[in-house]
DNA sequence: ATCAACGCGCAACCTTTTGTTGCATGAACT
DNA sequence: AGTTCATGCAACAAAAGGTTGCGCGTTGAT
């Protein structure tokens, strides 16, 4: 079975300096473009970019106070984020656990037969 | 704490078309470029180039076998990127709880927002 | 031994993403 | 009033992801 990953989302935190943002939303909770950027080694304008992108796929969302935008993140959409992490993490896992284990019955089997090799190589 | 995440090992991983060929080559073992876009909906020259990506982070290795390069996930540094999912999941999560604890000793009434946002066909 | 088929690497080019600078607009505070 | 501050928009540069085309070495068939 393919692991049935959403491509946004995933692409969505697997950007370094968007991954930064959700850490200072979440630490913070809430934020700016401007009071990210301050934080960050990118320019207002990037992280305002980067905001979108987040905003498009449902990680977080903006309310408009005044002259400030501020910025929240979707718990939400955040946890289905999480799960998917842990699903691709968790297929992988797996997968290597069944090479090695399959690794692991080859070499037994080898260790078996060689006396039987031995007799057939007349 | 910022999370101390390897940005290259998780932009490797973060991209689509890397993510389905180390589910390729895991699942098969091994790959050559051809073989593996033979599979995936881009060409042989695209994933020569992925393929290069991840032998930078070490997530795979190849072996030239006559006229064929074969490619193998590298299990280590695979278990490596999967800890690191892993890490940043439960920093999402731990900081989520944290808030969402919080929200709830504040105010109870909060679950009218939490409809759907699927409507974003541009 | 020759020659077509196959797999690969390299180079040029295109599009999207990520980042920059510069400017105009609108709310807020003296 | 008039500035200050946060934002949005536009033009631009650089990098990432993807394509086509070509040449070169290996394989295998005749």
């Amino acid at each position: 079975m393919s692991t049935l990953v959403d491509d946004d989302l995933w692409s969505a935190v697997g950007d370094p300096t968007r991954r930064r943002m959700i850490d200072l939303l979440l630490a913070d909770g809430d934020g700016t473009a401007t009071s990210l950027s301050e934080r960050l080694p990118v320019t207002r304008q990037a992280v305002a970019k980067h905001l979108a992108v987040l905003d498009r796929v449902g990680l977080v969302h903006a309310s408009t106070a005044g002259r400030e935008r501020r910025y929240r993140v979707d718990d939400e959409q955040l946890a289905r984020a999480v799960r998917q992490l842990n699903a691709v993490g968790s297929a992988w896992d797996s997968r290597m656990d069944r090479i090695k284990r399959i690794a692991e019955s080859i070499q037994r089997t080898n260790d078996e037969n060689t006396r039987r090799t031995d007799e057939k190589n007349e």
